[in-house]
DNA sequence: TAAATAATCTTTACGCTGTTAAGATTAAGT
DNA sequence: ACTTAATCTTAACAGCGTAAAGATTATTTA
């Protein structure tokens, strides 16, 4: 991808793949733009002609990583046969507590500065929610309404689960978390026992 | 406190005091050991006398923060009439939430660095544990015990309490969050909601 | 009380950081 | 072929964490 040109020629998306692999490894503090313009083989401001900012940077970087979480959701979803079982949430909510379990460093990159619009309502604005959270929250419109909940019940308890699911994901990813269980295998329990 | 003398007298208390108004006035991002020690007037230099770095620093200005958010959680607990109501839970699980909703900038600055030892296990060595798990745990085990649950039960409910707490403390204090209610009135509801 | 020691603070300096400005190189458009 | 725009390099700046050397003051010891 790196050539010996003058020009890099895909730099934009190499930044990003570098700063997200920087994260990985070294996490989220020993990150620095001149590390990952190193790491690309570019001068220390080189990257200020793709972003404005570090900030800039990882905003991209934070999208990045946002899409192949949706990557995992969506797939949760779909591969449930039926559109309308409950369980379809808490696969969902699974897959969202594995996701972080697998790659704990996103989960603090993601959420550390939480930049993203998050509407709690039924009603109001959605287009610029959170995409996970858009999403589940979708799926469980639809699945709670067809269970005959009352409006008011849907909201507390679409708030509810992503509380759960979202606090088990946070939760798993501390530092020195110590349980005997297997998160794979206990995670539904744990979200079951609401 | 602090007077015009070559020694400060009170450094030590100081620099965690400034540190944490810091932190709540211009956000974790911002902190700096330099701006925390002209904060309490003293010479950029000067708080390696009682930190051996800002890493440190930060530990005592956690200890500190955490202090006050045990006050507020074992009020709660200690104002219960009935100690073995599972509404003393909930009550804590309110106060939990509510502490960050008030001091929303403590959330991040707790849980981006989490060096906290959590033992999710009903068994094994609880004594280094993140205080306000433990104190969650000790009354959860006696509640719920008493209340005829099975040992896997308790110990999933436990996690399962304690994540849609912390989760939702964790949303509540996202930046863009739209709410039409009041976190205060709908907190319990939505806990209960489980 | 006087001297020695330890604690606390200042000054200076180093390397790393994000960012800007000025200019070099190359690609794209006319 | 010439112009323009995009992309990159080098150099420089202020702010950062931190270490070293030395000044000042409190505390201990003789």
């Amino acid at each position: 991808m790196a050539n010996k040109s003058y020009h890099h020629g895909n730099l934009r998306n190499s930044l990003i793949e570098a700063g997200i692999e920087l994260i990985n490894q070294e996490g989220i503090n020993q990150l620095s733009l001149r590390k990952v313009a190193s790491l690309c083989g570019v001068s220390q401001a080189a990257p200020y002609a793709h972003f404005k900012s570090k900030e800039d940077l990882m905003g991209a970087m934070r999208d990045h990583v946002i899409g192949l979480f949706m990557e995992v959701l969506e797939k949760a979803a779909f591969s449930c046969s039926n559109q309308n079982d409950p369980r379809l949430l808490v696969e969902m909510g699974k897959r969202y507590v594995l996701f972080f379990i697998e790659n704990p460093k996103y989960f603090t990159f993601i959420f550390s500065q939480h930049y993203m619009e998050v509407n709690l309502d039924l009603e109001g604005d959605d287009t610029k929610n959170f995409p996970p959270y858009q999403l589940f929250k979708t799926h469980a419109i639809r699945i709670l309404g067809n269970m005959g909940m009352t409006y008011e019940k849907i909201e507390d308890g679409i708030i509810s689960m992503w509380a759960t699911v979202h606090g088990l994901a946070s939760i798993a990813t501390m530092k020195n978390v110590h349980y005997s269980k297997e998160w794979g295998e206990k995670i539904e329990d744990i979200i079951w026992n609401k």
